[in-house]
DNA sequence: GGTCACCGACCGGAACTCGATCATCACTCA
DNA sequence: TGAGTGATGATCGAGTTCCGGTCGGTGACC
């Protein structure tokens, strides 16, 4: 149990395209589709998305975003899933170049993994907003959290020795406040405000902490 | 200072109705729509609600609707709206009720408050789950936790004698997160599940305590 | 009688469909 | 081995449907 399980262990890929895509050049149409829809929530907002304007970003036709989604709010949907995606490869590549010994560090690494996203990803934060929106209509309203919150729990109880009695629950708690923290400290400043980053990270390492401790 | 003015004090009743009502049935009628819009939320979510089912199930037709709010967002702005003055209205009952002497109680009155709503009133969770999106394009993304933190922090420290330093941004914090919390127990258990509520109270409460005890 | 409240046909535009067309691939056979 | 050839994947975009929002006309109240 090594901390790239988390990426196997926490992504079901669930049919979030219409058609599997079996020729190279439709994977690369679904991720310049995506790119288009991130770039377009960046510039207009999620409410005034609309696919037209994707398929004209993307230099494609209407037809063909509908030939990959069934409709507009799965763009968005999975627009939020390669989102995840990414904060998971990148969370795995922090936690591999850490090799982190407590609760703290490894937390650490999973919050800067969602800050750089945060800074770097065009729709990243607007996406995050409405996650708990746009993803109950796909997938039952398993919000990402609860996706994670197990496996990674395993992974720590693995690999750092921390006691794993009730982490999970703890954990999803955690990321859930921490999601919704770093959320508002986005909107409230794009750039992301250094000040309200660090108060969450303490704020969620604080909670965590008696359970590092016990371990 | 006390409890009540923080109906005053966080309510600024900014424009949401088109017309002012002038006859008595108008009232009924804004009320009667809301209720509608309520049930509709609950039923298909914020997403699929459309204007002419709120129309149809209010018994009214689709100009009433736009005479009483510009768009479709104001219609959902002003159930959040609606549900942000009952948050309100039960919360100032219950500090009244209990006269709480410490922030732990005071912010369990809150949490009551919070998880009555969520219990009774239909669509309450899917209208606070998106807060964010719906309200930003109405007032300039005003958050509530933001219009709520300042006032309750002036009132804390006027009744229960808390030190008052820094108050007010902790407890904007503090709401986020128990927003966040609240919702996401009552996504996964419409019910809402005992547990996750008293960790949620628990979590705001631990979390604010050192104010408290500097007091 | 004048204003308030209400209605619902109508309009513009966005979501989504569908049949036609083009691109690619696996396979064949000279 | 490589040009030919169906089969199927991929794309297109005009057309359809549906929804948000308007507006002029008709009753309800004071």
């Amino acid at each position: 149990m090594a901390f790239n399980d988390l990426i196997s262990g926490a992504l079901t890929t669930s049919g979030q395209v219409r058609n599997e895509p079996v020729q190279a050049r439709s994977s690369e149409r679904i991720a310049t589709l995506l790119d288009a829809a991130s770039a377009v929530v960046a510039e207009v907002g999620i409410e005034r998305l609309t696919t037209a304007m994707v398929a004209e970003r993307a230099g494609a036709s209407i037809g063909t975003v509908y030939r990959y989604f069934p409709d507009r709010i799965a763009v968005l949907a999975a627009m939020s899933l390669r989102g995840f995606e990414r904060f998971l490869r990148a969370s795995v590549e922090n936690l591999e170049a850490t090799k982190p010994t407590t609760l703290d560090e490894a937390i650490t690494c999973l919050i800067d993994a969602a800050v750089e996203l945060h800074r770097t990803e065009p729709g990243f934060t607007s996406i995050r907003l409405s996650d708990q929106i746009a993803l109950p209509e796909v997938d039952g309203g398993t919000a990402s959290s609860a996706r994670i919150a197990g496996p990674l729990a395993a992974i720590f109880v693995a690999e750092l020795g921390v006691d794993g009695d009730g982490l999970a629950e703890r954990l999803d708690i955690a990321l859930t406040m921490a999601d919704a923290l770093l959320v508002r400290a986005f909107v409230i400043d794009p750039k992301g405000d250094p000040a309200a980053i660090e108060a969450t990270r303490a704020l969620v390492a604080g909670y965590l902490a008696p359970a590092g401790a016990r371990a």
